[in-house]
DNA sequence: AACTATTTATAAGA
DNA sequence: TTCTTATAAATAGTT
């Protein structure tokens, strides 16, 4: 539309994509408003996101209230016939058919990205389809290795604290034992014992993260 | 907009109401579709008329799945009712619901595969999604080197062909012009340049899936 | 319904 | 994310 003109068809690139729906939402939201204002009209618009996050537009106080007047319009009009377009404008992107090849086209593609089936594909959408694999792959081995660092730091935080609580006791216990407190000290020496008792198990399971 | 810009309130004058009414409804839908299509979303859109007609569009299979995704949003399964939901149609909303699900859940699939949405996948199912795409890379890779290993046996065999038809026409020519049958000889010459032109022609095609 | 002069939306780039 | 800008798309007024 601009810039260049460009195929309404799933962007590829994330990002992009991810910038096309917050302008083109705006847009459409703008639509929408400017429709209700200009021609008195009732309008609900409701839009999830690729990733689920929702987004809405109701001309009047609430999309329910939309939604309940289109349950009494249906409810008025259950039974009266439209062969024109006259009552109801109905526009769907799939019916139950459409779905099922939605996802079949869907599973295709898991396969393809499994790496199975690879023999229907020609050269160049192997080209493409080994392009995104290597982009998908970076991704994720960073993405796990900024994980298993924070792991690691925060492993070594809590070694670095329980080295200075170590120090500390050092020089506790030689005084309660000073003081004559044997009593004391046993609850102590138990307590401090169980304390990094609890450390090593959390350290065992950050570390089996690492197998 | 155009011809004068125009303030964005109601219409006064109810016949040029209507007109705008169609036309930007009309632009409206196609938008939404638009955005439907590049971004993956999912949309419904409501719009009642001010005489009271009613216009609708959805991405998916119709309306009602919109809002029920939308009922199921943010209220995390607090006990929504939908008694509106006639019994007959249960069954089929079912079927239709779990194939919703199955699209939801492959198209999830897809974005990670495609190293999309990763904060939202844990540590271990990071490394299965890596060793899957590891995997997954180095059979594409395999396969399609061995494509283009085949396209380079292809054209090897045929160069020597073609140097084999070559040596022969050296010998054929002379004996042609040796019998004085310049007729025929351009004939032959012909003939057998546009065969090397075809040659050529199929040598680039395949010598492009190099690039 | 078509036309077209303008406005608006927006893709690409910064 | 936000801004800019060149260009595509939408559309107000007209026929």
């Amino acid at each position: 539309m601009t810039r260049k003109k460009i195929e309404i068809k799933k962007i590829d690139n994330i990002s992009s994509r991810q910038v096309t729906f917050s302008k083109r939402r705006k847009g459409l939201f703008k639509k929408a408003q400017e429709l209700s204002t200009l021609c008195d009209a009732d309008i609900a618009l409701m839009v999830f996101s690729a990733t689920g996050k929702l987004f809405e537009y109701a001309s009047t106080s609430s999309i329910e209230q939309v939604i309940e007047r289109r349950n009494g319009y249906s409810a008025n009009h259950r039974f009266m016939d439209h062969p024109s377009t006259d009552q109801l404008q109905v526009e769907s992107d799939s019916n139950y058919n459409t779905l099922c090849k939605k996802l079949e086209d869907k599973s295709r593609e898991v396969r393809h990205l499994n790496g199975e089936d690879l023999q229907e594909l020609t050269v160049q959408e192997l080209q493409k389809l080994e392009a995104i694999l290597q982009r998908s792959l970076s991704s994720v081995s960073k993405i796990k290795d900024e994980m298993f660092m924070q792991d690691i730091n925060t492993l070594k935080r809590k070694e670095v604290k329980l080295i200075e609580e170590n120090q500390r006791l050092k020089y506790v216990v030689p005084d309660l034992i000073s003081g004559h407190m044997q009593q004391s000290l046993e609850s102590v020496i138990s307590g401090s014992s169980s304390y990094f008792d609890d450390s090593d198990t959390s350290l065992n399971l950050g570390l089996q993260l690492l197998k």
